[in-house]
DNA sequence: TTGATAAACGGAGGGTGCCTCCGTATAAAG
DNA sequence: CTTTATACGGAGGCACCCTCCGTTTATCAA
């Protein structure tokens, strides 16, 4: 039964990578009912394979969001020893709302949609984001810079409220961006 | 300037009322998606007639609305001289609860659009459900069989609340009318 | 009644998107 | 350099969107 598999095709996985880059960007723009025809199109495959690689329009959400995810992850990791935590913080959470931008499309589509599948997968990422914004908050508060009154969960609710406030008009991320800033800077202890 | 004009042509007239009786059917299950060809073809019309009448997908979603709200309009006038008054009150709301069921189709497209056009007749629509539901409930809570400190608003907060707490099951219509019963059950007052 | 004509009808047509299927190309293994 | 498992791409069939325009018909005046 050990059957011995062969190693993934090179192809097949740089493929997989466009199509994941050219989703996020085309169903950042157009919302979740954007054509996947213009995916393939930007990611500069064919149609054909991006069924391949996902087959429904759902599995090609979640890849992305997924993705999306894993890649703050991995920020956080990397800002964990820079020299200004509370900047850290700060770039972590610009790039949080990055990805509700982007997530933005896919939301409506998930929730109608609401396959217990996806809404594990959900709280799952939830999780994930919540361990990886906590990492840069304790850091933060526990050299002094910031008030230890507030937790992840806090913050990363701040973000999303910011961002659900105030979404259909273009220019919003910019708008959530300073209103965000202005957070942090109550956050920070004055040193006198 | 005064142009004289013709009377409406009958066969107009007759179309619209058939698109929108088959739209809130077409509608009300398929969601805000649903095709716009189906409609026609569920109307017995041309497709053509369809955009003539509607021209945009918008424009008939706000026609059925504004359609039901009419309805419960007519309804509540005709109930305002029923015999039992909270019985009436109980008709109305159980009417109103099927009105959600057929703008929660349209409801997401409504929110994503938002054009200023819609949003005022949103508000111009609720407010005429509130006097509608007003009418009702003042005749019920005055003939002393009702509690007087509930208003109109209150109660279609309620109707709301239920219908949106218990959305996407099926059968959940049904569900929504029993609680519903049961609160009214818990306005009136016990004569002892 | 009977034209005249404004109003309404319907569906063909051109465009796009969805998804499947399968002949062709190619990376990995031997 | 073969072999072969994998992956590729796009044609094809279907549905939908919306527009345009030749045809039909309801109204009105004579």
């Amino acid at each position: 039964m050990n059957e011995q598999q062969r190693k993934p095709r090179s192809d097949g996985l740089r493929n997989r990578e466009r199509l994941i880059e050219a989703a996020k960007e085309v169903l950042g723009q157009g919302g979740p009912q954007a054509s996947l025809e213009a995916v393939a199109r930007r990611a500069g495959v064919g149609i054909g394979t991006l069924y391949r690689h996902y087959p429904t329009r759902e599995a090609l959400f979640q890849a992305v969001y997924r993705h999306e995810v894993d890649q703050l992850i991995k920020l956080a990791d990397e800002l964990k020893n820079a020299a200004d935590a509370t900047e850290a913080l700060r770039t972590w959470l610009h790039a949080g709302v990055a990805l509700v931008a982007t997530k933005r499309g896919m939301l409506g589509a998930l929730a109608v949609v609401k396959t217990e599948a996806s809404s594990s997968m959900y709280s799952e990422l939830s999780a994930q984001m919540k361990l990886a914004v906590g990492q840069l908050l304790h850091r933060a508060s526990s050299d002094g810079t910031l008030r230890t009154d507030i937790n992840a969960d806090d913050l990363l609710q701040t973000m999303y409220a910011f961002c659900y406030a105030r979404q259909p008009e273009p220019g919003w991320e910019a708008q959530v961006l300073r209103l965000l800033d202005i957070f942090l800077d109550g956050l920070k202890l004055q040193e006198t």
